[in-house]
DNA sequence: TACGCGACTGCAAACGGTTACATTCTGCTG
DNA sequence: CAGCAGAATGTAACCGTTTGCAGTCGCGTA
């Protein structure tokens, strides 16, 4: 039944001739241990190919040096590097990563439940793209859990977002810019469960930009693509089968985009003749067919996130008595990650 | 220092006036407790918000009810739905997955030495496309690692993997079939540290089937491509460039295809006439450019290897003593999950 | 009535570390 | 040489579960 374990840091101990304090003294570096012990302590514990069991080390010290990871889905595009980001950066700093995709509401039920009992669990949570509400939120902190929020902002949590209405109106803007005044946009799922708060955003960008130039907005031109390629494929098809189509489109997605862009061709369309078309995000695939864009920085936004956490962590663990400072410090969507790509498909071939 | 820690067990088993035994037996539906007590158990529980500590019951039963994964990069096409078949599978069976991504060699050193410890941090292990040697695997045998492996095999752990030969075989002998005499070949990373053996696998399947229509193999048709995009462009350049170029073209996965074909587009040239090419992967794009393709299942592929391990973890759970059998089962490259997809690249427009 | 047998329940010993506190051992200083 | 500070080490009490074993209780049976 039990399955057979290996060394304790008892058998060190007695091979070395010392106390189980002075190996968990030595062999985790702190002071107060002489020198010719620690190294004595060391080669046993070497030859003896010892190491300390995690679980026990958890349960004494109440840190789990595991942080929780949930995204919508872990291979999208974006959110796969995201995780890559954040990843990376837990593992420099001795953490690992637990992943957990939130797809369907069910999932998502278990996972805020979950989310509760998560403080023995981990020790902070980053939660991307999850709408999770002020009440929800409101309950997580007092229950004590560290967390970092990812493309949405909460009273209580630090979050590390972009503005993505700046998204949506650089986005716009730039058509317009391009004297386009009929312009159309491909949107994520409006009623997804998760619902969550980036497409809202980009659109009011959209909306924003266009009201800017006293231009009304058309809600016949907004179609949902689900953000994926095929959608955004078929989305693209109900476009070009209006009466009046526009004559330039803003695309939530470079994958949408990709769709869109096939849909064209399908119909011997080109751009950005045809319609000039942006995406978002800098796909790798995009300078291939040439798709201006909106380059986000999904690895960097990970492993901001991250580092954000990871101080939270070192905060709370440092001072338990400090000021029980109530929210997080006041996050502002950032620009920074936001740079607007131009290529082919709106501003045409660009030799010179 | 210490965090504040939730309700223990005790906490519970007081109010409820049982002994935390019983409380432990209550919760987790073991059998031996009287229905009416259990039910006052679970709304004491319920009420306290209680949750069982996870480290201080790995610690006591031994089980970690956690698998870590290990493949070369998590943002892949490929990687990333892996993980996403094997996580939800995980999940399904109250598994959490620990994702480790594993890709320079100084990440490799640490990681298969990490990989010896593992025996205490998780249950299993599902090692994907790093070639492990036969050394360190029965290292890790012996040191008593659950562990499965996927896209390469050892004698130690069952692995689940593709016939890659037979998908580089599938490929070529579809551009032979269309009559192909001079067909090139797009590799990954020749020199790769990390050397899996997909790749050479592939190529061994290409040279096979050249090889079995009488076809000499000329070395200086493959090309490099790195696995990515714009690796894959490059390398397309640089067989465009050549006096005499092919005019089939194995590209050993989507990805690279894209690349490749956007060089071909650049010169104002088309598919499948001035060269007919096919991928690996089918990725969601390849349909929108009408790029064959040889389709793999990653997702499928991740939810097996993730099956596997929960019977190899179940299996030496419920049998200490069993026959040590030292070796995993015979394991045979699968052709199961690799499909054929004839598209525009290499048939054309394909209407009737 | 005494007995035996399940079904329940409780006691207490692991599990393998960490760490506050006590103790021992140095080498110096006054 | 006594006294003492400080470094090095040991002792033992946790951390919060699980689980083998020993009771306890109720009840049908001889």
């Amino acid at each position: 039944m039990q399955r057979e374990r290996g060394p304790s840091i008892e058998d060190v101990a007695r091979e070395a001739g010392v106390s189980v304090a002075t190996v968990s003294r030595a062999l985790r570096g702190l002071p107060n241990v002489a020198a010719t012990t620690r190294a004595r302590v060391e080669d046993v514990a070497e030859s003896l190919n010892y190491r300390a069991d995690p679980s026990a080390a958890r349960l004494a010290t109440g840190q789990t040096k595991l942080v929780q990871l949930a995204t919508p889905t872990i291979d999208g595009w974006y959110f796969s590097r995201f995780l890559a980001g954040a990843i990376d950066h837990l593992l420099e700093n001795g953490y690992e990563a637990i992943t957990h995709p939130v797809e369907d509401p069910a999932t998502r039920e278990r996972f805020l439940s979950d989310l509760l009992e998560s403080k023995k669990r981990v020790d902070g949570v980053i939660v991307v793209d999850l709408n999770i509400s002020e009440e929800s939120a409101n309950k997580l902190w007092h229950a004590g859990i560290r967390a970092v929020t990812a493309g949405f902002a909460t009273q209580c949590f630090p979050a590390v977002i972009v503005d993505d209405y700046h998204v949506g109106f650089v986005a716009t803007q730039h058509l317009l810019d391009l004297g386009h005044k009929r312009i159309g946009v491909i949107s994520g799922e409006p009623n997804h469960p998760l619902a969550f708060s980036v497409p809202g955003l980009r659109l009011a960008g959209y909306t924003g930009a266009l009201a800017a130039s006293g231009i009304a907005v058309d809600p016949s031109l907004e179609q949902s693509g689900h953000f994926t390629a095929d959608g955004g494929r078929r989305a693209m098809e109900r476009i070009l089968d209006m009466k009046n189509p526009p004559t330039g489109l803003f695309v939530m997605s470079d994958e949408m985009a990709f769709g869109a862009w096939s849909a064209l061709n399908e119909r011997g369309l080109s751009w950005p003749e045809d319609m000039a078309i942006i995406g978002i995000g800098d796909h790798e695939l995009a300078p291939l067919v040439g798709l201006s864009t909106i380059r986000l920085a999904p690895r960097e936004l990970g492993a901001a996130a991250a580092e954000r956490l990871l101080t939270l962590i070192a905060e709370r663990a440092e001072s338990l008595t400090a000021k029980a400072n109530g929210a997080g410090e006041a996050t502002e969507a950032s620009q920074q990650w936001v740079t607007l790509v131009p290529r082919e498909s709106t501003i045409g071939e660009s030799d010179g």
